[in-house]
DNA sequence: GCGTGTGAACTCATTCACAGCT
DNA sequence: AGCTGTGAATGAGTTCACACGC
């Protein structure tokens, strides 16, 4: 899509900047220079400037870079603009439920359509406004509300298996919560969060420090 | 500690590699080949042994790796080997909960001393046998119960604060999951955990594929 | 012969340094 | 003069390729 290619940081990075940009108080301030940027959001002022040169010349010598036009072109990079993604989380226990009324997702335009679950306790419940599916009919109701990504929540035993009805209800998409690897077709893009992970990097850097 | 300098994602794979090498079904086995265990983990055998050479020469030419022996030396490394960890969560919201309730956290010897939340109508009450504290008391009950690591699951508002409360319990790393940085001194390791970057990342992937 | 361990080559990302614009 | 945008230099991390040990 863009000509060069772009390093994964700078996209984690352009979310960073644009989470300092919307938190800037003063609504009348204009401009904001790659170095505040960087004093704001901890990164280096040369940084900022090579991340956004990726995708174009934002920027006014002498002055900086508009606020409100940077916000716009990094909402319209990030693709968090103008389209709604539609969102199914599989697994409804304690990260599920969670997930399901956190509100980052909506504001930024990441509609929860579905929750699935194998638990018949749980089928048909309500979370949130959002009937509990069960996770049998996690295709035909995946594509019926067009879900784009997947989010799921489920144990390490049943997470490939519900990876797989992902790929088979075609989206697009896969956040993964379960501490394992799942394998799907190259077209579907998986993120891992890997809280497992995350505690062992502590622990190494305490044990090692 | 180490002669050389050890990658992040290094270290990130190592927990992948304990994982399979935990995950093996066959208890009769005595060796695996990195090439096997590449295959397991979806990482290139050369990396596998790159990555396990900063530590040490763990294997035998011709055999493998010994999967016991691998496996204790990766605990090892990786701090979950002997030592238990002490932790604490801040915010007892829906992650909150949520992580208390995780069970990720023992198996892997982080147990969990305390709970905190500024909601008078949660104090004193307890989720899984540990009663919620006020956040106000924060520093002595970390000092008492010997906190090493803060779980942070507040709003962006609270969040430095907070982290600033667990600085002064010197607790020695900090696991954030509010969607801000945090400054802290630079003797205490900081993890961000990020849904929203999370998200962002897949909506950059789904807009520009 | 087979699989590890590791320098060397290479690729990718960050930092530097400065030319160019206003 | 002040700040962007960007090649060039550096540094970090991965992949290659092969010597060595069993």
């Amino acid at each position: 899509m863009f000509k060069k290619h772009i390093p994964q940081s700078t996209v984690y990075r352009l979310s960073i900047y644009l989470r300092e940009l919307e938190r800037l108080e003063d609504r009348d301030r204009v401009y904001i220079s790659s170095r505040e940027l960087g004093n704001r959001s901890g990164i280096g002022d040369d940084q900022i400037r090579k991340d956004l040169s990726y995708f174009g010349k934002f920027g006014k010598s002498r002055f900086g870079y508009p606020i409100k036009g940077l916000k716009r072109n990094i909402r319209q990079i990030l693709g968090v603009n103008n389209k709604t993604w539609h969102v199914a989380i599989i697994g409804v226990g304690n990260l599920g439920t969670a997930l399901s009324s956190y509100k980052g997702f909506r504001e930024r335009g990441f509609l929860i359509k579905a929750l699935f679950d194998n638990d018949s306790k749980k089928i048909g419940r309500s979370v949130k406004d959002l009937k509990i599916y069960d996770v049998k009919h996690l295709i035909p109701v995946c594509k019926k509300e067009e879900i784009d990504i997947g989010v799921i929540t489920v144990s390490v035993y049943h997470a490939q298996k519900v990876a797989e009805l992902l790929a088979g209800a075609d989206v697009k998409a896969v956040l993964n919560f379960a501490p394992t690897r799942i394998n799907l077709p190259h077209r579907i893009k998986i993120r891992n969060v890997d809280l497992t992970i995350e505690l062992e990097n502590i622990s190494f850097y305490l044990a090692n420090q």
